[in-house]
DNA sequence: CTGAAAGCGCTTACAG
DNA sequence: CTGAAAGCGCTTACAG
């Protein structure tokens, strides 16, 4: 009265096989199709094989095969977190860490895997959306703020799910994205600094390419309209998100418009930067030059000064991108959403 | 003579099912099997069979199904990166971004999708050890540092091929490593203040429950000796490898010993947070008080002064993590593997 | 409400 | 070298 001897397998090396469906039903007493429906979420089971499942579930310390799972759904259960930006961008901005992290963690509340994919460049471009079309994800949460992006219509012509953080910018097709309200953002900052009683109100923009420096741009000109402040050229220089870039473009500023009195950064990274380059001319900030910056990432409190700037409210960012996502999976229709942003003082301006 | 009907699956949204190897077979005029012998390296299969299948493959543009693959298989072709730290040490660190995307790169190259997994408290790391004992990766990249983190013993006790990104502290077992030759990089440093005329060399640590902060320590120590220098306690300050934490030990050692001329912080964020200090205490860096960092992390470019520090060849660890982990993978035994560090000489010191 | 059965796409002894 | 066949662990009509 021997068990059966176990299944002929080749030792792997993995010492003990994991219980399967198989084994709860006959530790419940009930076959795999009903140990399956309890899976799925316990429609049609009765009340006493439901409890008789999930004890068996506990006592085997069952955990659902996914590749089987996955294999049969015929979709996977994983969701891809797309970079198509050059790698420094992604280096160099605190931003991404956060979303990442919001997203992570959002998705884990869900139970579902994230795939980290990393396109900067074509081929990588390629391969990576040869791997999704093919099915290996469930949808993607796409990050690359530059319009332009083949990507995006490369995923959508495979019909995957896609979620896009920020307005993809010269898109044909409809995408569900999250994004900040960057213009009223960029507003409510411009609208401070004349608050506080600045007159010659520069900016530092973001590409002009990007959802973020166009909109950010555009709330900057309609206050100054607004406040009966004229449009100068000379007060707007474009930046490109990197510290770098914004302590050049701060630079160009002080050279064209030697009086101006505040200046409005699209970026926290690009206001890092232009400090280094006001504290290089001489100029003290707040008292001769205010700085505002935007996105109140980590690295705003500790600029010197910490920087008054406009807060993008991350966490909900990654939330709602996650739950559009998951939506979209679902098979509802594209939306987009738009998230208040709050303007964070401290001493920069 | 009309095609057979598609087969009768509900349609899932998705347009076209992607080919399989049935049809990659049916176009090569071959069985399944030998596509798939094919697919795995084409061994036993006659050129004319194999040339038959590639090309069909190219024609038909299939990619394999892995989660078919993986069920047959018994194991998945995905490797895990896994961060057991808190999230804010994330966030912080640029570090973790060079290392990132390091391993996303290396294992791109093998074709290995990333999953990437945060486990800053307990009830997630139960969760996640249970995914991934569960099978459902092929293998775990960790990030750790902290000692007594439970995690890689139950890891390793599942069976699971890990791979770990600096010495684990307290461990019982082996498991593999791929390090930076922490305490050769510290000697370097500290030999490289005394050589610029420095003799009241202090430092700022690390956690010591950390590798990192252990052995950059020891490496001060050992070429304070060596330089026929006296060890001070009071030259001795513990910091927790944030810019704050870096800020605040700075402080303290300016209060205990006025006098030092130089200070080795075992790492570059914390490094900028001493040179905060130091501003704020009126000393000039490098003047009054020379500063070397550790890491050359993103950010040591940009203090103010640039940092000298000791470069982490972050690049060769994450090629040499996936590389060890694909050895442990194939049932290798473990391995560890010590990088050597390289000085970089900025303004600092 | 439940079980038996087919099938998801792949790999791998096995027999030729 | 090659094909037919079994099987990986799961889900889901289907028939009761």
């Amino acid at each position: 009265m021997t068990e059966p001897a176990p299944r002929g397998r080749p030792s792997t090396g993995r010492a003990h096989r994991p219980p399967t469906i198989h084994d709860v039903a006959r530790e419940a007493g009930v076959s795999r199709g009903t140990v399956s429906r309890v899976l799925q979420g316990g429609h049609n089971v009765s009340p006493a094989a439901l409890e008789a499942v999930n004890a068996a579930i506990r006592r085997t310390g069952y955990v659902v095969n996914r590749h089987a799972r996955s294999l049969v759904m015929q979709r996977s259960d994983s969701v891809a977190f797309l970079l198509t930006e050059p790698q420094e961008l992604f280096f160099e901005d605190p931003n991404f860490n956060v979303l990442l992290r919001g997203c992570t963690r959002a998705l884990a509340e869900h139970d579902i895997p994230l795939l980290l994919m990393i396109a900067g460049n074509e081929p990588e471009r390629r391969r990576i959306t040869r791997y999704i079309a093919a099915g290996h994800v469930g949808g993607v949460l796409l990050v690359s703020s530059h319009s332009g992006n083949p990507v995006v219509e490369r995923l959508t012509q495979a019909q995957v799910p896609v979620v896009a953080c920020g307005k993809p910018l010269g898109q044909r097709t409809h995408v569900a994205y999250v994004a900040a309200d960057d213009r009223e953002g960029a507003r409510e900052m411009v609208r401070h600094l004349h608050r506080i009683g600045r007159r010659r109100i520069a900016t530092v923009t973001g590409p002009q390419d990007t959802p973020g420096g166009v909109e950010r741009l555009a709330g900057y000109r309609e206050t100054l309209a607004e406040l009966g402040l004229p449009y100068d050229e000379r007060l707007v220089a474009e930046g490109d998100y990197t510290r770098a870039g914004g302590e050049a473009a701060a630079g160009r500023l002080l050279d064209r418009a030697p009086d101006l009195d505040a200046v409005f950064v699209a970026s926290d990274l690009m206001a890092d930067g232009a400090l280094t380059a006001l504290e290089r001319a001489a100029r003290r900030v707040p008292e001769d030059i205010a700085v505002g910056g935007f996105d109140d990432s980590p690295i705003a409190a500790s600029t010197r000064p910490p920087l008054t700037t406009v807060r993008q409210p991350w966490d909900r960012i990654s939330d709602e991108m996650v739950r559009l996502l998951l939506s979209r999976i679902a098979g509802e229709d594209p939306a987009m959403v738009i998230l208040p942003t709050e303007l964070v003082v401290r001493q920069s301006a």
